[in-house]
RNA sequence: GCGCCUGUAGCUCAGCCGGUAGUAGCGCCAGAUUGUGGUUCUGGAUGUCAUGGGUUCGAAUCCCAUCAGGCGCCCCA
């Protein structure tokens, strides 16, 4: 038997209803936010995600989906989407329409890691990019809108944590002062502690070896390197964040997986997820478009939202079912009817309800399948009812059933639905 | 990529001190007289016991490998 590959999935109905259920709701959220949708390839050169994520980062050395080309380019599937967007930016000069570049997007992401719950090798991030300003009150509105969406499509018990890991210039005096501060106590750490040490001693800080703890809080805090600038601005994120109400949690030790993020970077968490527990990322990225070749600057910040650990959180809250109701089920008894039923439910598709028609021949299989599909009504259609020129109309929850004429079936629906 | 655990009907699982699969629950199919579902009753179908190899007279049961999933690490969405 063929299987779908390793790390990817088939996401079928119902829960298919759930996923788009998610995406109609977001894409609203992000209408109102003046956000425009983006969609640029699934796979680019592979230097752009060298550039653009950093080629020392975990993504970019060890999970990345990568070939050459038949004339020898070689080739990546994306592995995020804001490096794209960016090279978007660029390439068709965006930064020359006037006003703040808000986009938005929603797609299949590829890293080759290990599966696991709420991890997949194919994986969908809904994400936004706010390019062309570096004001603190837009980072206060992209964390406002993720928060918004996932509030609205109906996550509850997230927790959003943020911190500032400042730019280029004071990231390196702190990363320095950490290596300083790691070389005496160096080899009290555990193995993994240790290389990253040497390596990346950002990455020390949210080790989760309980062993290391102790020596981690004692090590100094990003904070205490920020420049006046990066200070002023997270400060000023935070006050925004406090006027609108949001909650969160300062976290100095936050540090992100792109080699791309300056100031202000977030994380929004939840506690259904296990592991793999954050349910959304993000954070500015002020150098990137230079570092990927543009001759203007374009600060910017985003998130990704893991689309399918939104929908993990909240798909046992939700009756996927009823997302995608069946309105009506036709049950046409004889040939005649056959006719009948085909030309009324075209005419009730195009007046918007959910028609289904039974291709049973029998009444009591066709009756048994409308209960099945739960559908909310059963129109039976036979020789009488068609000499006649009324229909049995049948609620499905109540068992109740009624004559009504052909004009009057949408509004004997309504009716009863509404009382 | 690493460690631990798991893999039996469509689903959830029983069987696992080796003797050739279960009246199991749910679901599915059919029936309980002609055009009335949901509850009930009766009958029925379905498994290369994840895959490949090994031990054995004999393996779903023991061993190895592979694949897949879960949990954790790593990393991140």
């Amino acid at each position: 038997m063929i299987k779908a590959i390793r790390g990817t999935r088939d996401i079928l109905p119902p829960s298919s209803a759930v996923w788009n259920h998610v995406e109609s709701v977001t894409r609203e959220t992000f209408r109102v936010f003046n956000y425009h949708e983006i969609r640029t390839p699934i796979f680019e050169e592979t230097t752009l995600f060298a550039r653009g994520v950093g080629a020392e980062t975990d993504i970019v050395s060890k999970e990345m989906y990568t070939w050459d080309d038949r004339d020898g380019t070689s080739i990546t599937l994306r592995p995020e989407n804001t490096a794209s967007v960016i090279r978007a930016y660029i390439e068709h000069r965006l930064d020359q329409i006037t006003g703040l570049k808000k986009l938005f997007y929603i797609g299949p992401m590829f890293r080759r890691e290990r599966p696991q719950k709420g991890r997949y090798r194919q994986f969908f991030q809904i994400g936004a990019e706010a390019i062309g300003s570096d004001s603190p009150a837009i980072d206060a509105e992209v964390i406002e809108l993720a928060l918004e969406i996932l509030e609205r499509c109906g996550v509850t018990g997230s927790r959003l944590l943020i911190n500032s890991v400042g730019d280029p210039e004071s990231r390196q005096r702190y990363t320095d002062a950490l290596r300083e501060a790691l070389e005496p106590v160096k080899d009290q750490l555990s193995p993994d502690n240790q290389r990253r040490a040497v390596t990346n001693p950002l990455r020390v800080l949210d080790s989760k070896d309980p062993g290391d703890e102790a020596i981690i809080t004692t090590l100094p805090s990003i904070h205490e390197f920020l420049n006046e600038e990066c200070r002023t601005h997270f400060a000023r994120v935070r006050e925004l964040l406090d006027a609108r109400g949001v909650d969160y949690e300062v976290r100095p030790r936050l540090v992100r997986g792109l080699d791309y993020y300056t100031k202000t970077t977030f994380e929004i968490l939840h506690g259904a997820l296990g592991a793999q527990n954050a349910v959304c990322g993000g954070g500015r990225y002020d150098g990137l478009a230079e570092s990927l070749g543009s001759r203007v600057p374009a600060p910017g910040i985003g998130f990704s939202i893991g689309e399918d650990r939104l929908v993990m959180t909240i798909e046992e809250s939700l009756n996927a079912a009823a997302l995608a109701p069946l309105d009506l089920f036709i049950a046409p008894l004889g040939a005649d009817a056959g006719v009948h039923a085909a030309l009324l439910a075209s005419e009730l598709r195009r007046a918007g309800v959910v028609v289904e028609v039974s291709t049973d021949a029998k009444l009591k299989r066709a009756l048994e399948t409308a209960n099945k599909l739960n559908a909310r009504y059963s129109l039976i259609l036979g020789d009488n009812e068609i000499a006649a020129g009324v229909y049995a109309l049948k609620n499905m929850a109540t068992g109740e059933q009624k004559n009504v004429a052909r004009g009057g079936i949408v509004s004997a629906m309504r009716g009863e639905s509404d009382a």
